[in-house]
DNA sequence: GCGACAG
DNA sequence: ATCTTGTCGC
């Protein structure tokens, strides 16, 4: 269902800051902000979030790609570009991402039903990664989906759908799961109103080919083919 | 104090 | 994130 008015809204409640510790602060927050209900009954499409950088321009490439749940075809995208406002900090990246990743989600005309984030959701040091602010400011089920773990866990079974714990501080944050046989698992953790369980069930349907979910893969395809 | 540390 | 060759396997 498109239309031409804004289904994704942002809702900032802080200034976007510019130290460490006012990013820290407004992290601690806005994850009280964190749902784990109002799950969507069915997911018909899933947004796929990512950001390229160009070295030469000195800019951030924010790429949404929109994909239908069920033939995995890209159905919108959007690419906006960004100064960074904020140098790469583990456990801050939100504040250096997010900006432009706000803005194209603003800019779709296909809604999406859920949005998968290049990064952590709750598998974060303070619960707050790039997928649960994402999720709170637009306030739409999220998830994410981490190449490497911020937290510990034990490698899952080998099969594809196998996985093990993640954990952050002795709490179970997320989970590593193995999307194809033999290759290392993904890291997923919960970003808003979704529970863990569909997170993973979304991510193994999204990902049917490669150990990258088919969202991530057509956002950062899209971001590092986008003109200069 | 030292290392670890999403992209 | 990005810089990068060859190599192994389906």
């Amino acid at each position: 269902m498109s239309n031409n008015g804004v289904m994704i809204r942002v809702h900032n409640p802080h200034p976007w800051p510019s130290t460490e510790q006012e990013a820290v602060a407004v992290q601690e927050h806005l994850r009280s902000l964190v749902r784990f209900d109002g799950e969507p009954e069915v997911v018909r499409t899933a947004a796929g979030l990512d950001v390229a950088y160009r070295e030469d321009t000195n800019e951030l490439v924010a790429a949404v790609t929109v994909l239908d749940m069920g033939t995995l075809d890209i159905m919108d995208s959007v690419v906006v570009r960004g100064k960074p406002e904020f140098r790469y900090v583990p456990g801050l990246f939100a504040f250096r991402e997010a900006p432009p990743l706000l803005e194209a989600l603003t800019r779709l005309s296909v809604e999406p039903d859920i949005l998968v984030c290049d990064g952590q959701g709750l598998a974060h040091p303070r619960r707050f990664g790039l997928a649960c602010h994402i999720g709170v400011l637009t306030d739409t089920p999220s998830v994410g989906v981490a190449k490497t773990a911020m937290g510990r866990y034990e490698p899952p079974g080998e099969q594809r759908g196998d996985w093990s714990p993640l954990y952050c501080d002795s709490e179970i944050a997320g989970r590593a799961l193995r999307t194809r046989h033999g290759v290392k698992p993904v890291f997923v953790s919960v970003g808003h109103r979704l529970t863990l369980d569909t997170a993973c069930e979304l991510i193994l349907r999204l990902a049917p080919f490669y150990r990258l979910p088919e969202t991530t893969r057509s956002a950062d395809r899209l971001g590092r083919s986008a003109p200069a």
